[in-house]
RNA sequence: GCCGCUGUAGCUCAGUUGGUCAGAGCACCCGGCUGUUAACCGGGCGGUCAUCGGUUCGAAUCCGAUCAGCGGCGCCA
């Protein structure tokens, strides 16, 4: 085996020193101007200098057409023999699209350029030359997926991660004004949180050997047990987290690996978690709408719809559901469990999410009985108008130790095998309440995606960890 | 787990009943063009037809298996 190759000391602390490095090719200055703020006009008529990467490229004898975008927008360079120095202009001519480059010149308005305004090139440099680009015009669903590391650069993922970016800092900042502290749960657990759902087994080198364990631990579900168990020191918290289901789902709205913004709240009833849910859905949509409105519409979304959505929202009790599908034309009984067909007949219609309350006991073991009709839970969905389908689960938690413990013989398991789990309720137990929201199925629904994957970075789903 | 579909050049695809079927456009390279809008004109490069096996005088084409991927259902967020 040849010697490991080692690392220089310097780089490893690279972090702590202060050493000032150079790049001649490159100089340390802030003194560039994004294509955004040309756009809005800010520096009409100056020479200014924009760094970022070629778009498209034509060129014609005597002139060149660099279309270049940064993270703020793209503007058409016009990089003309006469006016550049020979080398600018071979640059000009040679450069594939994505080189990184640096163009100096003025920006003017002219209506032949794209987007209206046009930078006039006084110096046109490259700081690296791109390869062949794999992506091209003519794109399939695949060929983008094999090559989303590449198409990350895109107007469509740019816009789709911007308007991500905004929903899980909305997401954040409405309940920490609401006084709810943000907590950390581990990704590595070894108690379901949900029967019937698959989880995900992670071995551990030999670990298994000498333990006799088949696995090291299980890739987590959901923060909800260990929720339960920080709220009592905390009492209002949050999290947002990836969550992983090895269900075997091929759909437009599964990921094997999604984003989970999950909440738990002491003191909190069904009722008034469902209102505070309404008031974080209606922030998230106000920040988005104020600052993603070019993205919005570059991605063709309707934005009336989402302006249209305002509380408060429908709230049907399940018993009343099944009989509005019914009247669809479905052939459903009480207790029967609905699907997507299902959700779709409700939602594609509506323009307002819908809140569906008081699901039959099935639906999970941790979820309070409802007092007034024991057959029923006091729990929650939401789900997302146009077709989009649930986006929250959530509810108000048993909060009985004896009545824990009867349910969860009922679903025909052992208490015992809950271990600390069970412990919460010996303690000063109180009333409580939280769900799980999937911050990757809301982006979809705000951006109008097609699909799941087009709105997270680097999907994971049952066939797909690459890139 | 179930149902359906796809795989031919770097990309998007055509390829009829098995027989000049190795093709086009784009990309890339060379040349031309001073207003292009993922331009245009001329030329060039480029493929073990996913893999393996079978049928046949002959297979991109028919059959089987395998691999990879896509869409949907059920389940969930």
């Amino acid at each position: 085996m040849p010697p490991k190759e080692r690392v220089p000391k310097s780089f490893c602390r690279a972090p702590f020193l202060t050493i000032q490095m150079t790049y001649p090719e490159f100089p340390d200055s802030d003194n560039f101007t994004t294509i955004g703020d040309i756009l809005n006009g800010v520096v009409d008529g100056k020479s200014i200098s924009v760094r970022g990467w070629i778009y498209r490229t034509r060129s014609s004898g005597k002139l060149s057409f660099i279309v270049l975008r940064d993270s703020t927008g793209i503007i058409q360079s016009v990089v003309s023999s006469d006016s550049v120095s020979e080398s600018s202009f071979t640059a000009s001519k040679k450069a594939l699209v994505e080189s990184s480059v640096l163009v100096t010149g003025t920006p003017i308005k002219d209506e032949r350029a794209p987007g209206g305004w046009e930078l006039k090139a006084s110096n046109f440099e490259v700081l690296h030359y791109a390869d062949t680009f794999p992506i091209t015009k003519d794109q399939s669903d695949e060929h983008l997926l094999n090559n989303r590391h590449l198409w990350l650069r895109s107007r469509d993922m740019v816009s789709c991660l911007k308007i991500r970016s905004t929903i899980f800092q909305a997401f954040r900042n409405y309940w920490i004004s609401l006084g709810y502290a943000e907590v950390q749960s581990p990704s590595f657990t070894t108690s379901a949180c949900e029967g019937g759902s698959t989880l995900f087994n992670v071995s551990y080198d030999d670990h298994n050997e000498k333990s006799g364990q088949k696995f090291y631990a299980h890739l987590s579900q959901s923060w909800q047990l260990y929720a339960e168990a920080t709220m009592f020191g905390l009492e209002k918290i949050f999290t947002v987290a990836p969550s992983f289901r090895a269900e075997k789902s091929r759909t437009r709205r599964h990921l094997t690996e999604f984003w989970h913004a999950e909440v738990e709240a002491a003191w909190t009833h069904n009722h008034q978690m469902m209102e505070l849910e309404e008031g974080m859905i209606n922030t998230i949509l106000n920040e988005v709408l104020s600052n993603n409105l070019s993205e919005l519409e570059h991605l063709g979304r309707d934005i009336s719809l989402l302006q249209n959505v305002k509380g408060p929202f429908e709230k049907m009790k399940y018993s009343d559901v099944i009989d509005e599908l019914n009247s669809l034309g479905f052939d459903l009984s009480w207790g029967d469990d609905f699907g997507y067909k299902e959700e779709k007949a409700l939602t594609s219609s509506r323009t307002q999410p819908l809140f569906i309350t008081h699901f039959p006991k099935e639906k999970g073991f941790y979820h309070r009985p409802d007092p007034e009709d024991p057959k029923s839970l006091v729990c929650h969905d939401l789900l997302a108008p146009e077709g989009y389908g649930e986006i929250i689960g959530g509810g108000e938690r048993i909060w009985s130790p004896d009545e824990l413990d009867t349910r969860i013989r009922e679903e025909g398991m052992e208490p015992a095998s809950y271990g600390w789990y069970m412990d919460l309720r010996k303690y000063g137990s109180v009333p409580h309440s939280g769900f799980g929201l999937g911050l990757d199925r809301l982006t979809s629904w705000i951006c109008g995606a097609e699909h799941i994957k087009n709105v997270i970075p680097f999907p994971r789903t049952m066939r797909r960890t690459n890139p």
